[in-house]
DNA sequence: CTCCTTAATGAGAACTGTTATCATTGTATC
DNA sequence: GATACAATGATAACAGTTCTCATTAAGGAG
């Protein structure tokens, strides 16, 4: 009774589940409309919200603004400077380096995001 | 003839340098005005801007803010969720590592930060 | 099925950090 | 000292996100 299946969530899940992309929530709004599916931009944001909370979808912040990314497993992001495209890549640290870190620093590691600035592929072309 | 020396960029930069902590362009205001020094917001932001792209200073970006950093080596941050501190930590990635994701992805890393996301010695007493 | 509680929604205002504008100032160069 | 134009200050504009609040509708109880 403390949280509700409303359609609007269901709608903007539908959006991110299973897709490889990253996007805004200004992305999920016109690919929302697109679909012909009606949902106010604060719901946009609180569902997003709600919907990474849960660890049904992930995020990830590029230059302040946030993206939305189907894709709730723990990876990391390659960002490239020329296209702005962001790319999957896994997870490159090892348990020995987190543990390093938290014994050396007596800082208990929940989470921890690396990310790759730089020219993609088809941009070097 | 195309950068110019003036007493509000020396105002800024003498903020931050050789500080070991993480300040907002807002903290680096308070500082300024503590110190008797009288800058606009905007020509704050303009040399905050202007510093880091000359690497006199760091920046990281904590929640989508900026926050400017004395020290312009490469290192990378520990994040307390608790308190909300920023503490440097070295890089722990080796050549080799970036190596493998540019030879796996095509990708050329110029720039990669890591930020691990926990709760630090203080705040776990 | 109907009633009821309250989580969730929609529209828009408000907020926050940052950048843009533009008239004015002052630094570096001759 | 005159000149060119980089830099400044005040403030408007902007972008992304969160808040407010009246309204709607999940979903459990009877
Ligand atoms: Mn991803
Ligand atoms: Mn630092
Ligand atoms: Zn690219
Ligand atoms: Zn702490």
């Amino acid at each position: 009774m403390t949280y509700r299946n409303t359609k609007q969530r269901k709608d903007v899940y539908d959006v991110l589940k299973g897709l490889d992309r990253h996007l805004t929530a200004d992305q999920v709004m016109e690919e929302l409309k697109k679909n012909d599916r009606q949902v106010g931009l604060a719901t946009v944001y609180r569902n997003l919200h709600h919907l990474h909370e849960n660890n049904m979808i992930g995020k990830v912040l590029k230059d302040g603004v946030a993206l939305y990314d189907g894709n709730p497993e723990p990876h990391d992001h390659l960002h490239c400077r020329m296209c702005g495209k962001i790319f999957d890549v896994p997870k490159i640290l090892n348990e020995e380096n987190i543990k390093a870190i938290e014994d050396e620093k007596g800082f208990s590691v929940e989470e921890y995001f690396t990310t790759f600035e730089g020219v993609c592929n088809d941009c070097k072309k």
